[in-house]
RNA sequence: GCGCCAGUAGCUCAGUUGGAUAGAGCAGCGGCCUUCUAAGCCGCGGGUCAGGGGUUCGAUUCCCUUCUGGCGCGCCA
């Protein structure tokens, strides 16, 4: 819809400009945006006033040579553009330019803007480690990753969704003494997970689960036939705890993974790389990094550790990428791992992390720099931690109790559409409620339902239209200027504005925009229907309001896909 | 103590790179189905945009400050 008219309003500008009537240094920025009161017409833009400093010039003078320099060949707009208030410029469409805009979102991806042009981002979410089931915070940056990948896939992106997989270091240490320590217990043994080891259920259940597997592959990579009886095998872990502790470690965090897949893949979650961080650091792409950062001087000893010099590239204190005892840090593995992507020639690297590890940020980004990239090539988005709520009472979560209720659980309670419709429904870095006895409830207190509801409604007035007989129009020769009841108007600006909310949440990386866009054009729809009657004896008027009816049928269906929520035809 | 994010209606939250009279959902009250799906629609009430200062034609938006909440500040991951 914006579109439409900025040409409009840039040929104004030149024309001004070459007429002496306007300096226009730089480019000014053709703000518009839909006034509240619709009395000031479709669409305002606020030039003129941002001109004013520059042109040192009252606005409301700008304005008016703007409007004198302004031509409207196509008779895009009802009548010239106003000038109201303190400089703004009102325009109000012709009927010619609302078809126009219905007619272009007939065309492919409903005529979104490509503004990506290809440009190749990497999108890295979730990146769970492989040691338990995800749970809810992950669920949200799952769908916030995920939807983040579809809005900039539609808005002509060339996207790649990854997962990091943390399969070496301590936490995988961990998952293999307590996935031994519950291998043993399968056996009858009676020993204790470790102190700080993962207490979970589902590692019982696993491991009870894999106890004939797990102790067959111990066996094998210790070269001894499997054992048969709980003695032999408790002998066999009890004699090689090391080896068996690497194979349960391999074992379950396989396993973990598998899992973790499937969860996400119930939540609609699917990726395209999955990148290990061990197999990174085998291929020595931390080493290389570690290299190259020593060889431009990044790096220096001090107190027996070798530290990164962030602190250049506006980090707070520099960082040890090193140990006094050898051992590489976490974030030494990152950095390596953040060059590789750059290695593979993406054009940005987008990184979904909890915001509790926000305090990370400053120095991936600065390693990055040191590496060689420019600073806008690397966003972090954050995601703040959800609090999970059933019956009004905070549900308790975190790894180290080993109760949480896990993603899979909600999704299979309230259905992946209103698990993403809840984690979208909110700004990723504000916090979110998740009432799960909401959720379940699939009553109209669930704003998901509004919406597909919307969606399925007019499915159903599509096939009434076919039991009678009356078909769909070609847009060009639909009878849209019938269409001048309010909720009529209302839903047809709706509509226009789709492209620019798509454009906008893209550019901003923010799918909650989408999902308000939707309530709002469900809103929008249900009123018109409760209004008027699409199918009625005027048989051009219905052909009209068919068409109409079908344009947003054509945006729903697409913003749902959007969000990566269904649009059922019936409900 | 320092840093990051937040504070908007009773509750949960939007608010379009600073714009015109600050919005939605839920909760509360009252209406609307002989007609394309009532999981819907219409109406009513509800605010010191945490407080204070600054920048300017104009601030919920930007800057400073105070208060409150969450998180982060290790040779942990």
């Amino acid at each position: 819809m914006r579109q439409r008219l900025e040409g409009l309003l840039q040929q104004a500008l030149t024309r001004a400009k070459e007429g002496g009537a306007l300096k226009l240094d730089g480019l000014p920025p053709l703000i518009f945006e839909i006034p509240r009161d619709a009395s000031f017409g479709d669409l305002a833009s606020t030039v003129a006033l941002g001109l004013a400093r520059s042109e040192r010039k009252k606005p409301l003078d700008i304005a008016r040579i703007i409007v004198d320099h302004f031509e409207d060949a196509e008779g895009l707009l009802a009548n010239t553009p106003e000038i109201a208030g303190a400089g703004f410029l009102n325009f109000r469409f012709s009927s010619n330019l609302w078809k126009r805009c219905l007619i272009d979102l007939e065309r492919d991806g409903c005529g979104i803007a490509d503004i990506g042009r290809g440009r190749r981002i990497l999108v890295e979410f979730v990146s769970a480690n492989p040691t338990g089931p995800l749970h809810v915070g992950h669920g949200r940056g799952a769908v916030l990753g995920d939807g983040v990948a579809r809005l900039l896939d539609a808005t002509g992106f060339d996207v790649t969704r990854e997962y990091y997989i943390n399969d070496a270091g301590k936490q995988i240490d961990t998952l293999a003494a307590s996935a031994l320590a519950r291998l043993r217990q399968a056996w009858g043994d009676t020993c204790d997970i470790p102190e700080d080891g993962y207490p979970g259920e589902y590692l019982v259940e696993l491991m009870t689960e894999q106890r004939a597997a797990a102790t067959a592959r111990i066996a094998a990579a210790l070269g001894s036939t499997p054992p048969t009886d709980a003695a032999s095998a408790l002998e066999l872990l009890r004699s090689h705890p090391a080896v068996a502790a690497r194979i349960c470690g391999e074992l379950s965090a396989e396993l973990l993974l598998a899992r973790i897949v499937d969860d996400m893949k119930a939540l609609a979650v699917e990726m395209d790389l999955f990148v290990s961080e061990r197999d990174l650091r085998d291929r020595g792409v931390v080493g290389a990094a570690l290299r190259e950062l020593e060889t431009t001087g990044f790096l220096y000893e001090s107190d027996g550790a070798r530290w990164f010099r962030s602190t250049d590239f506006g980090d707070e204190k520099d960082r040890v990428i090193q140990r006094s005892d050898g051992e590489l840090t976490y974030f030494a593995a990152d950095i390596g791992y953040h060059r590789e992507k750059l290695s593979r020639g993406f054009d940005e690297l987008i990184d979904v992390w909890g915001a509790d590890h926000h305090g990370y940020v400053a120095r991936v980004a600065a390693a990055l720099r040191a590496l060689g990239s420019e600073a806008d090539r690397f966003r972090v988005l954050l995601v703040q931690l959800v609090r999970l709520t059933r019956g009004g009472e905070p549900v308790r979560m975190g790894k180290r109790s080993g109760e949480f209720v896990t993603l899979r659980e909600v999704v299979d309670e309230v259905g992946a559409d209103a698990t993403r419709f809840f984690f979208l429904m909110r700004k990723g870095d504000s916090q979110l409620d998740f009432d799960l006895d909401l959720a379940v409830k699939q009553s109209s207190e669930n704003p998901v339902f509004y919406v597909q509801y919307a969606h399925a409604r007019i499915c159903s007035i599509s096939r009434q239209a076919q039991k009678e007989g009356i078909g769909m129009p070609a847009a060009e020769s639909a009878a849209l200027h019938r269409l001048t009841a309010a909720t009529e108007q209302e839903l047809i600006k709706a509509l226009a504005t789709y492209t620019d909310t798509v454009e906008e949440a893209a550019r901003e990386r923010e799918p909650h925009r989408v999902v308000f866009y939707l309530m709002e054009l469900a809103g929008s729809f249900h009123r018109f229907y409760n209004q008027e009657r699409v199918i009625t004896e005027d048989r051009e008027l219905s052909e009209a309001r068919l068409y109409l009816a079908h344009s947003a049928q054509r945006v729903l269906r697409h913003g749902l896909g959007l969000v990566g929520i269904g649009a059922p035809e019936t409900m």
